[in-house]
DNA sequence: TCGTTGCATGTCTTT
DNA sequence: AAGACATGCAACGAA
C-alpha cells in the first residue's frame, strides 16, 4: 500500500500492521480495512466509495441489480455477503433473515429500511467529495449519531440499563427518550412506521398479553439497521463504512466493530472462487436449502448470538411456516432442550442474548406474557420473565410444559423461534433429535433429518454447519439425544461435563484421518544421523531430534494397475510421479526428483494431462473417504502401536502381516510424538530401525523389552482365556469369576501404583510398563491445554485403551455381564460405532479421574 | 404431601 | 475471570 496514512480525513491513522483483511476481491486478495475507522483500501487505493468498480462486484447477488459506485449516492446501500460479493442492503438484509420473500423492487426497500445507514455513507461520500444525498448534511448526521447512541442504550441488555431499581414507568420513560423525531427529521419518513419508541410502555402496561406483533413492531428496526456493523457485532458490515465518521470521537469503538466483524467472518465459509452466485441460484436450491441462519442482529443484545443458537431451517420450512409467500419468516434462534427445559417444571431457559435480542424488554422480574404460535397454528401464551442471577439475568419462558408435551419434545430436541413478518408473530418450531444427527457427515455438512421437516412433511435438507459448532452443539445434542433415545438415565454430570469433550463422530473420524495423514508425513529429522541400535533382533534408529513432517504426497492407481505416488514441486507446483515407497522431505522440488531424470527440472512438463492428474487427485481423496465410509469401525478401533504390533507379531507370527500396516515401522507413528519431547515414546526412532545389544540397559531397551514382554504375556493370556471361555458354561463362568477376582485382587495389590491401561496388563503380569504411561506424560497432560498435539495425544488414549479392552474384555465377559469395563467398552464400541470417544469421556465413562489418574473403579472391579 | 416459585450454586463457555 | 446456563433446593402455598 503506497499511502502511509488513512485517507479518511477524519481518521488519518497510520497504516500499520493493524490493518485488517476486509472483503474478498474478485480479482483475488482482500481489501484492507483501516483498523480505527474501517475505511477500505483495495490495492492501496482508498475505495470507500468506488471499491465496487475496483473489486469487480457489479451486481447485487441477491436481486441481480447492477451496482456501481453511484449506488451509494442514489440511496443504494451495499452489504458484504457471507458467501462473497455484495448485495443491496435491503436484499442482503432480507437474505440475512432468510426471507422467503423475494425482493422485487430496490428503491422501496432501501428507502424504508436503510435511510439511517445511508447517512453514514453520505458522510463518507462527503468526505471524499462524492455526490451526497441532498437531504442529508453533517449536522443531521451528528444528530443522528446521538439518537443512535441513545437508542443503543435501549438496545443494550436490560441489565445495563439500570432498570433494577427503576419503576416500570421510569424505565419506560427512559426508553422513550430516543427521539424518533430526530431521526426522522430530515430523513425518509418511511422510516417512521418502523419506529415505535413508546410502544413498550403502553403495551406493557395496558395489554395483559402482549401480542408478538406488537413486540415486533416495537423493535426499533432502523436503529437495528444502524447497528449493523456497529457495536452489535454484526458480521455483516455495511459498505462503504466509516464509523470513524459516525463516531469520530471514539475511533477505537469502530475498531472493535471491525474486530468483531472480522472475527465473525472467520467462521463463515469463504466466498466461492467461482465468482458471485446469482440470486436465482441462491433461491433455486443449488446451494443447500437448509442452512444455518445467522440470526438477524436486532434487539438489545449487544453480544452477537452464539452459533449454537443460530437457527437451522430450510427454505421450505420457512415457506411452510409463513403459510403464504407474502410472509417473511425470520428465524431467530433455536435451543436444544435441556432436561430442565423439557422437565415437568415447565420452564424453558432462554439464552440471554436471544431473549434480549428478540423478545420484548422486561424490566421487572415477573416479565410479561408472550404469545407464540406453534407450527400447527396453535397459539400458546408463555410467561417471559427473568430471574436475577449474580449480577445478570436468567431469562425463562414459563408454562411451556403443555406446548412441549403437545410437540412431544424431550431433552435433546430442539425448539426454534422464528418471526413472521409482517406482523411479527412469533412462531415456535421444533426439531426432534434423531439418529441422523449423529450421522451427520464430517465437517458438519450432509443430510440432516430435520424434525421440523418431518413434522411439516417436508423433505430433508442439507445442513451446513461450521465444524466449530458441530463440536460443541452437535456433540452435546448427540449426547443428550442418545441418552434420550436410549432411554438411559441422564445424569447431570454426563450431560454437562461431556458437552465439550464429545466429538462429533464423523469429526472424530476426520481427525483420525488427519492424524493418520500426519503420521504418514513423519520423517526422521534432517541432517541428524541416527545411531543404530538393536533390541531383541530389531534394529532401531535413535535420533537426538524429534521427527519432522515430510512432504505430503498422494497415491493413485495406474490404469494398468499398480500403485503410484505423486508429489507436487514446491517451486513450480507441477506434479511428479515417484516410486511408491519413497518419503519426501518437507520441501521438495523437481530438482530433487532423482527418480525421473526427464522431469528433474521445473521446466519439464507434467507427465500427464491436468485431467488425468485431477482424476488421480480425486482418486486419492476418494480413497481416503472410502477408507472411512467403508469401515468406520476400523477408524474407531485403534491400531496397535508399533510395540503392540511387535508383540502381536511375536505372538501371532506372520499372521500379523494381515493386520495391514502394522510393522516395525509403525513404531515411528506413535501418536505421542511431540516435537522436542524426550519421553520414551518420542525418542523412539522414526524408522523403527536400530540395533542395541541384547545386554543394553538403556532406557529404550529396558522399556521396549519390558513392554514387549508385557504385551506377549497379555496376548497369551488373552488367547488362553478365549479358549477357556469357549469351553465354559455360564455357571462355570460364574464360579471362575470368583476365582479370578481373588487372583486379580492379588495382582492388583502388587500393581497398586499403576495408573494406565498398561498397568492393567501389569495387574495381570506384575510387570511395569513404562512405555504405556511415562510419568512425564502425566505432567504433560495436566500442564497443557488442549492444543492440537495434546489433543492428538489424548485422542489416542482410548485407542490404546482398546488394547486394554481387548485384553480385559474377555475377562469381563467371564465375570460381569454388565457394568464391567469390558462390556461397557464393547457395548460402547458396538452401540456408538459412529462415535469416537475423547479420552476424557472415555476416562469418565470408566470412572477414571484424570488428575490423579486413579484407576477406574469399574476396571478394578472387573479385575477382581 | 405435592407442586410451584424464586433463588443459589456449580459447571461450562467465552472473553 | 467473568458470564451464561443447568439444575438443585428451600420456602411457600394449595390440595
Amino acid at each position: 500500500m503506497e499511502s502511509k496514512i488513512c485517507m479518511n480525513s477524519s481518521c488519518g491513522a497510520a497504516i500499520t500492521h493493524e490493518w485488517t483483511k476486509g472483503w474478498p476481491l474478485r480479482s483475488g486478495g482482500y481489501a484492507l480495512l483501516c483498523y480505527p475507522c474501517g475505511s477500505a483500501y483495495e490495492d492501496g487505493v482508498f475505495c470507500n466509495t468506488f471499491h465496487l468498480e475496483e473489486s469487480g462486484w457489479r451486481e447485487c447477488r441477491l436481486c441481480g441489480n447492477h451496482l456501481h459506485c453511484g449506488c451509494i449516492a442514489s440511496n443504494y446501500l451495499l452489504e458484504i455477503l457471507d458467501f462473497g460479493g455484495v448485495g443491496c442492503f435491503s436484499c442482503a438484509k432480507s437474505s440475512q433473515l432468510h426471507s422467503v420473500k423475494r425482493i422485487q423492487t430496490h428503491g422501496d426497500e432501501i428507502s424504508e429500511g436503510a435511510g439511517a445507514v445511508l447517512t453514514n455513507n453520505a458522510r463518507s461520500n462527503a468526505t471524499e467529495g462524492e455526490a451526497v444525498s441532498d437531504h442529508v448534511d453533517e449536522r443531521k448526521l451528528a444528530q443522528l449519531c446521538k439518537p443512535m447512541e441513545a437508542n443503543e442504550c435501549n438496545l443494550l441488555p436490560q441489565t445495563q440499563r439500570g432498570d433494577g431499581n427503576a419503576s416500570l414507568g421510569q424505565h419506560r420513560g427512559e426508553e422513550v427518550i430516543c427521539p424518533v423525531e430526530k431521526v426522522g427529521a430530515g430523513f425518509s419518513n418511511a422510516m417512521q412506521p418502523n419506529v415505535r419508541p413508546a410502544n413498550f410502555a403502553k403495551i406493557d402496561n395496558a395489554i395483559p398479553a402482549l401480542d408478538v406483533r406488537d413486540i415486533h413492531d416495537s423493535l426499533p428496526q432502523p436503529y437495528l439497521s444502524m447497528s449493523v456493523g456497529g457495536p452489535s457485532g454484526n458480521p455483516n458490515f455495511l459498505l462503504p463504512f466509516s464509523s470513524g465518521l459516525v463516531d469520530g470521537k471514539e475511533p477505537r469503538k469502530t475498531w472493535s466493530t471491525f474486530q468483531q466483524g472480522q472475527q465473525s467472518r472467520r467462521i463463515l465459509p469463504k466466498p466461492s472462487k467461482n465468482g458471485p452466485t446469482t440470486s436465482s441460484e441462491l433461491n433455486k436450491g443449488i446451494i443447500p436449502q437448509t442452512r444455518i441462519t445467522r440470526p438477524p442482529v436486532e434487539g438489545r443484545g449487544k453480544n452477537h448470538l452464539l452459533p449454537r443458537y443460530w437457527p437451522r431451517i430450510t427454505d421450505q420450512e420457512l415457506q411452510k411456516l409463513s403459510g403464504d409467500l407474502k410472509s417473511t419468516i425470520v428465524p431467530l434462534f433455536e435451543k436444544v432442550l435441556s432436561a430442565s427445559d423439557a422437565g415437568r417444571i415447565g420452564r424453558l431457559v432462554l439464552p440471554k442474548a436471544c431473549a434480549e435480542a428478540y423478545f420484548p424488554p422486561i424490566s421487572q422480574s415477573e416479565g410479561l406474557p408472550l404469545r407464540i404460535q406453534d407450527v400447527n397454528g396453535k397459539e400458546w401464551t408463555f410467561q417471559f420473565r427473568f430471574w436475577p442471577n449474580n449480577n445478570s439475568r436468567m431469562y425463562v419462558l414459563e408454562g411451556v410444559t403443555p406446548c412441549i408435551q403437545s410437540m412431544q419434545l424431550r431433552a435433546g430436541d430442539t425448539v426454534t423461534f422464528s418471526r413472521i413478518d409482517p406482523g411479527g408473530k412469533l412462531v415456535m418450531g421444533f426439531r426432534k433429535a434423531t439418529d441422523s444427527d449423529t450421522q451427520t457427515p464430517k465437517g458438519g455438512k450432509g443430510l440432516h433429518v430435520n424434525a421440523l421437516s418431518e413434522h411439516l412433511g417436508l423433505s430433508n435438507g442439507n445442513v451446513s454447519r461450521g465444524r466449530d459448532e458441530n463440536h460443541g452443539d452437535g456433540a452435546n445434542g448427540n449426547l443428550v439425544q442418545q441418552l434420550a433415545v436410549n432411554g438411559e438415565k441422564r445424569t447431570r454430570n454426563i450431560g454437562s461435563k461431556s458437552k465439550r469433550l464429545l466429538m462429533h463422530s464423523v469429526d472424530a473420524l476426520e481427525l483420525r484421518l488427519t492424524w493418520e495423514e500426519a503420521q504418514d508425513l513423519l520423517r526422521p529429522p534432517p541432517s541428524v544421523r541416527p545411531s543404530i541400535v538393536t533390541i531383541e533382533d530389531h534394529e532401531f534408529e535413535e535420533y537426538d531430534e524429534p521427527p519432522v513432517f515430510g512432504k505430503r504426497t498422494i497415491f493413485g492407481t495406474r490404469p494398468s494397475g499398480g500403485q503410484e505416488q505423486w508429489a507436487q514441486c514446491d517451486d513450480c507446483s507441477k506434479w511428479r510421479r515417484l516410486p511408491i515407497d519413497v518419503l519426501l522431505p518437507p520441501k521438495w522440488t523437481c530438482s530433487d526428483n532423482v527418480w525421473d531424470s526427464s522431469r528433474c527440472a521445473c521446466s519439464a512438463p507434467e507427465e500427464i494431462s491436468p485431467k488425468e492428474l485431477e482424476n488421480i487427485l480425486k482418486m486419492g481423496t476418494d480413497l481416503k473417504k472410502a477408507k472411512v465410509l467403508e469401515n468406520p469401525k476400523l477408524a474407531l478401533e485403534p491400531e496397535p502401536s508399533g510395540l503392540d504390533a511387535l508383540a502381536s507379531a511375536a505372538v501371532l507370527g506372520d499372521k500379523m502381516s494381515d493386520v495391514g500396516e502394522s510393522s516395525v515401522a509403525v513404531t515411528t507413528k506413535h501418536p505421542r510424538h511431540r516435537p522436542g519431547c524426550t519421553c520414551i515414546v518420542c525418542i523412539q526412532p522414526p524408522s523403527g530401525k536400530g540395533k542395541h545389544k541384547s545386554t543394553c540397559t538403556c532406557n529404550v531397551c529396558l522399556t521396549v523389552k519390558r513392554r514387549f514382554k508385557t504385551l506377549m504375556l497379555r496376548k497369551k493370556k488373552r488367547q488362553s482365556e478365549r479358549e477357556a471361555e469357549s469351553q465354559k458354561d455360564n455357571k462355570k463362568q460364574m464360579e471362575e469369576t470368583e476365582v479370578k477376582h481373588t487372583r486379580n485382587d492379588h495382582s492388583e495389590h502388587e500393581a497398586s501404583q499403576s495408573r494406565t491401561e498398561g498397568e492393567v496388563a501389569e495387574a495381570i503380569t506384575g510387570e511395569i510398563d513404562l512405555n504405556c504411561h511415562p510419568k512425564r506424560e502425566d505432567v504433560q497432560l495436566e500442564g497443557e491445554g488442549l492444543n492440537m498435539m495434546n489433543f492428538f495425544e489424548v485422542a489416542r488414549v482410548p485407542v490404546e485403551n482398546h488394547i486394554m479392552q481387548n485384553g480385559i474384555a474377555s475377562l469381563k465377559s467371564e465375570q460381569h455381564q454388565e457394568g464391567s469395563l469390558g462390556s461397557h467398552l464393547q457395548s460402547k464400541a458396538n452401540r456408538e460405532n459412529e462415535r469416537l470417544l475423547s479420552d476424557e469421556e472415555f476416562l469418565a465413562s470408566v470412572g477414571w479421574e484424570r488428575e490423579g489418574h486413579e484407576e477406574p473403579s469399574s476396571e478394578r472391579n472387573g479385575l477382581q
